[in-house]
DNA sequence: TATCAGCACTCATGGATAAGCAGTGCTAAA
DNA sequence: TTTAGCACTGCTTATCCATGAGTGCTGATA
């Protein structure tokens, strides 16, 4: 184990270097612990031998290493309360309502961004839990309709169809009334089977021109379970002095604006579950932090990314503040 | 002026400069134009006294100055083909009935973001032309609605509202019905007008509570009028060699992400325009190249942003390409 | 036994100097 | 008008300091 002054010098190093960005010096350390720079350089030399540090070169002072950042968030950090200045921003956007919980989560993770200098993601998905609740389709023209979809949860879908032969409005109107009829209710991926099963066979009988209508319909709500992703403040992580170089910046730009690589961000867990480094399958440089949450049918993660190097307390304690007002809701 | 050989060698030194980014000598340009690097030393010479080319220092090769590329631009490039390669990529996406004009061209500029390596833009919005078609609003539970606007053109928005007291059913049914009545027809940027001056009044005489259910729609249909901005493959434009180096990618990230900036972007003229360097007010380093489209009410404008060092004669090629395509529909 | 002052050592950093080289401008001859 | 030849310039790269901030180790001390 690690004895309690061991602790002490590792949490200093921890938070003085997540402030300066620098190696720390045995020296910087003397005034907080009360004693010499030998002594501290003894027990740096220990937390390095056990994995805790490490040096950027033989003669350089210490930062922490992976495990030394797990060692912290496990058993040292310490919860906080949010700061007056964080929860004065927040609380604007999170009491407001006006705005879906969607777009408060949005905007919320929006503001994060902007405080932590870190990048924030949304992913956003409908949950399989959503019932359709009414298909409105709307002509536009002789060959232009938009069907809409509401779910019960109160999420809107829409999308236009294109029907390229003239067919009679009466013969949409019946198809609609029918799709109507044996939609609602029905959970939305299970939309196409139930399209396929049930509303196929039935136009088939009673509409003539069923099979252009059918085609038009089933394209139509084939992908209606899309998922959203939201990247906020990709240019606050870049500014964070390890990322220094054009090389670095570019491979983490690309991860970005990789949809695969964000969306396998996605966090299955209900916790606040952190990722340093090479615990993630993101960048070995960044930790990110992430939860799932779930409300209103709508399910999906929130993540933070940043050097690992992270402000973790303030971190967490942003992300808890955001996780408690979502459930409440 | 200019004699035709030394158009020609600006010609040259601008194509090559284009391809390998690095400053054309006198040498280079011995084979094609079949004359001593000596005689076309005194040529580049008097290219660069009247601005039309620059050094990188005192015994550097030449690079095309602003003037330069300005003066290439508008006299010596040639209209092309769309390249076969290119042509394929696009045409699938292009000739795709079952997406909207919208997604088209969204689409489409991201594929030509890859295709040249440069960083595509799309500001839509739209057009006050834009007349309500129908108002749907569709009861979630007894505090929530989800309000539907469609205009003739197809254009979907939708809004949650949320009513805080109890209000019966059948009042807010007779709020829509109203609504539905005087709304239909108007255009979309005077909705609020017409709720204020026409449904007010009415619903102040017949519905029990009217300032509840007033100031939900009010709110729900004040900024309908939303505009989209699309931003694709930043990281395209950054894998340049021109920007290799930290602060010059974080400056450009931070314009690809302030709001404000790229919407500044828009352009008024219907013709396809070239801003380089100092011409655009984005940033002296790079060109845009923007023209803007309008179909189908909605109104916007399509840009690629690049390097000064661009593949104009490609570029301008493939942006032509979409826009014929687009105004068809 | 834990602490610490002192010292040798290491390495990053930044400036100075020099060699190599890819270019240019100029000149005088064809 | 063209061009071969040459002096010159400045970027690039490597090498070589000096400096300074840090370490590890050792032997003395409380």
């Amino acid at each position: 184990m690690i004895s309690n002054r061991q602790e002490k010098i590792l949490k200093l190093i921890v938070e003085d270097y997540i402030k300066n960005a620098r190696p720390v010096s045995s020296k910087t350390l003397c005034n907080a612990l009360m004693c010499s720079s030998a002594t501290i350089r003894a027990e740096m030399n220990y937390l390095e031998e056990i994995g805790l540090l490490e040096k950027t070169h033989i003669s350089s002072g210490r930062v922490p290493s992976e495990k030394g950042y797990r060692y912290y968030v496990d058993n040292i950090m310490e919860p906080q309360k949010l700061s007056g200045e964080d929860m004065l921003k927040l609380q604007t956007i999170v009491d407001n309502k006006s705005l879906v919980v969607n777009d408060i989560i949005l905007k919320s993770m929006e503001i994060i961004s902007e405080l932590t200098h870190y990048t924030t993601i949304v992913l956003g998905k409908h949950s399989s839990e959503n019932l359709v609740q009414k298909v409105e389709v709307i002509p536009i023209d002789s060959n232009n309709l938009v069907a809409i979809v509401v779910t019960d949860k109160g999420h809107v879908e829409h999308k236009s169809i294109y029907i390229s032969d003239n067919v009679d409005p009466d013969e949409i109107k019946k198809t609609v009334d029918l799709i109507n009829k044996l939609i609602v209710g029905t959970s939305i991926d299970s939309v196409s089977e139930v399209l396929e099963y049930q509303v196929k066979p039935i136009i088939a009988k009673y509409v003539r021109q069923h099979e252009v209508l059918y085609n038009a319909f089933y394209n139509a709500f084939n992908d209606f379970a899309s998922e959203s992703i939201k990247v906020s403040g990709t240019k606050n992580i870049l500014m964070q002095p390890e990322f220094n170089n054009a090389d670095k910046i570019r491979e983490i730009i690309s991860k970005f604006e990789d949809k695969d690589i964000v969306e396998s961000i996605k966090e299955e867990d209900n916790g606040i579950n952190i990722y340093i480094g090479s615990e993630n399958n993101f960048d070995d440089d960044v930790t990110i932090i992430k939860t799932k949450y779930m409300i209103n049918g709508e399910e999906g993660t929130i993540a933070l990314v940043g050097p690992k190097r992270m402000d973790y307390e303030r971190v967490i304690t942003l992300l808890n503040y955001i996780k408690e007002n979502i459930d409440e809701k």
